[in-house]
DNA sequence: ATTGTATATCGCAAATATACGATAAGTAAT
DNA sequence: ATTACTTATCGTATATTTGCGATATACAAT
């Protein structure tokens, strides 16, 4: 990016991007997916669950951290992450608006080109 | 990336975390946003419509073509660009998985940690 | 205090992504 | 055939992402 032009994209359009990055991982999905299946919160199996070494893992985690899809602790021997619904939900709201656009053109299910 | 261990991971982790790649950038959600609110096909508007240079734009558009998102063919002086609501849909349903991770988890909106 | 365990951070190398000017390629009209 | 117009592609510069070894940090147990 020779120049950040961010700026003059719209503000919920620069979020929906954010929150795409944000999953646009193999490994951040998997790491997604493992936490919403637990119950409870769960520490470092995450990086046995995956094919990455730990550094690698704990840089995915504090990039999903940092966006807010996750929370994070530690408590002496054991961690602790889990996925905050509060934010995850917001941003599933956020791409249902392309989701509502795809149902109000589905009589055109067969596009023009 | 030293070593590609994309292979490590599950496909529908691969396929949608391509998804996610696709449309984590601005300019390919703003781009997205102007296809489906046109009902017939739209040329080359799009770049007047974003803040950026022809070149880019069309590099943007080439890679949601690539990954399958839109469709597009030129004829003399018009573009036509449209979505493929086909895997617009399909990738929306593999997104889904996550949506219904939450709604069972929605019992514990609020998250342990 | 020392050891062991779990996690985070640093520093670097390699790979990708982004942007854009210049240019090519195609079509329509004159 | 020349001009005007639209879009794609090439080449290149820069920024960002990814991965990992090495190391630091923090706590628990001995």
């Amino acid at each position: 990016m020779a120049t950040n032009r961010k700026m003059d994209f719209l503000a919920d359009e620069i979020a929906l991007a954010d929150f795409a990055k944000a999953i646009a991982h193999p490994a951040r999905i998997a790491i997604l997916k493992i936490l919403a299946q637990q119950k409870s919160c769960i520490c470092g199996e995450i990086v046995e669950g995956l094919p990455l070494a730990q550094a690698t893992v704990s840089q995915h985690l504090k990039e999903l951290k940092s966006i807010g899809l996750i929370k994070g602790s530690i408590e002496g021997k054991t961690s602790c992450y889990c996925i905050d619904w509060e934010v995850f939900n917001q941003f599933v709201r956020q791409f249902g608006v392309f989701a509502d656009l795809a149902k109000n053109a589905s009589g055109q299910t067969q596009s023009c080109c």
